[in-house]
DNA sequence: GAACCATACGGAGACTGTCTCCGTTTACGC
DNA sequence: GCGTAAACGGAGACAGTCTCCGTATGGTTC
């Protein structure tokens, strides 16, 4: 890639990422285009579609969504206390862009979205927990990692565009996890 | 009302319906003026925001809603079933429209919603199925109707915009009835 | 049944967002 | 430097939302 082209590509990943934490996953694409200082041309040369545009900024992401499994698993405790902690760190890692929780959990499952590498690695992170937990005879044998990402991106969608906070979410997981566990 | 008034909003809402079944929630409200033969001021009259529309187009649904739990709980049968009956009947009615439980789901709880009163019925009807499984004592004390809704509504939504069958939601409904049931 | 007017109609058009096309510019290998 | 493939940018076509205001009409009153 022409330098002057990667450049520009990093620029808009940058400002689309600052204005979809401002103003949603709605946001205008044109109005990204114009704040990184490029034409509509450019944006939509990088990125086809706004779901190409939303793969690139949650690279890093992914980097957290390692971090946060790996906090979650050191940390001892009850199998309990593990999977609840990990349903809380999973709502909050798909919820950190507005809309973000919809988005990403009704690609789950399926391969063709242009998100799908980053379902695989919250389904593969939500693996790891399962594992964990397995060793223990903790959790339901029905119950896998992708039904796990499903019911947690659901409380999470709806906790996102209700606007619940975490005193209302709290209870919902409470539930989750009761009916996961063995 | 004016008779061609009233003319023109039932024909508005009955059009509606057809298209928001066709094409979802996002349909084009001029689209809707157009084949409802009316101009788009007046839509906008009638209608000022896509909400209220939905709205209308929802009414006949709250006897649905109704219906549903009437014959829920006419059925005798475990706690257990109750609930899951309940349960899948709840997510199909959220789900008769395309985008309509992310819909209802987001705005249960918040009474300015022009849908709160739709939020209200089914949130009523949850609470009389509530009502039974506490009189067994089936129910854990700290799950109320609107986790209930809030819960099935994520699933509902992840269902919906996932394209999930039935196949797929079963199985997260079990694992919702396990944590509400004491 | 004519006259009046509040109520309702309709559609042009302003505005916003998406996305494409193509003439112009620029990076970079030679 | 020079040539060219790669990239740029922004005008503009298109689609959707919503408003405004001149026009039409249902209903009322005499």
């Amino acid at each position: 890639m022409r330098a002057d082209a990667q450049r520009n590509r990093d620029r808009i990943v940058e400002v689309a990422r600052e204005v979809f934490r401002e103003q949603g996953y709605d946001a205008s694409l044109d109005l990204v285009a114009k704040r990184a200082g490029v034409g509509a041309g450019t944006l939509y040369r990088h990125f086809p579609t706004r779901e190409n545009l939303v793969d690139a900024i949650m690279q890093s992401w992914v980097d957290r969504v390692d971090d946060a499994v790996g906090k979650v698993l050191v940390h001892e405790g009850p199998p309990r206390e593990l999977l609840l902690a990990w349903l809380r760190a999973y709502v909050g890692l798909v919820s950190l862009h507005k809309g973000g929780a919809a988005r990403i959990t009704s690609a789950m499952g399926d391969d063709e979205s242009p998100i799908a590498p980053k379902c695989q690695v919250l389904a593969r992170a939500t693996g790891r927990v399962v594992e964990r937990l397995r060793a223990d005879d903790a959790l339901r044998p029905e119950v896998d990692a992708v039904q796990i990402c499903r019911l947690a991106g659901g409380v999470a969608s709806v906790a996102d565009d209700g606007g619940l906070g975490d005193d209302a979410v709290q209870p919902l997981l409470d539930v989750l996890a009761e009916g996961m566990l063995a």
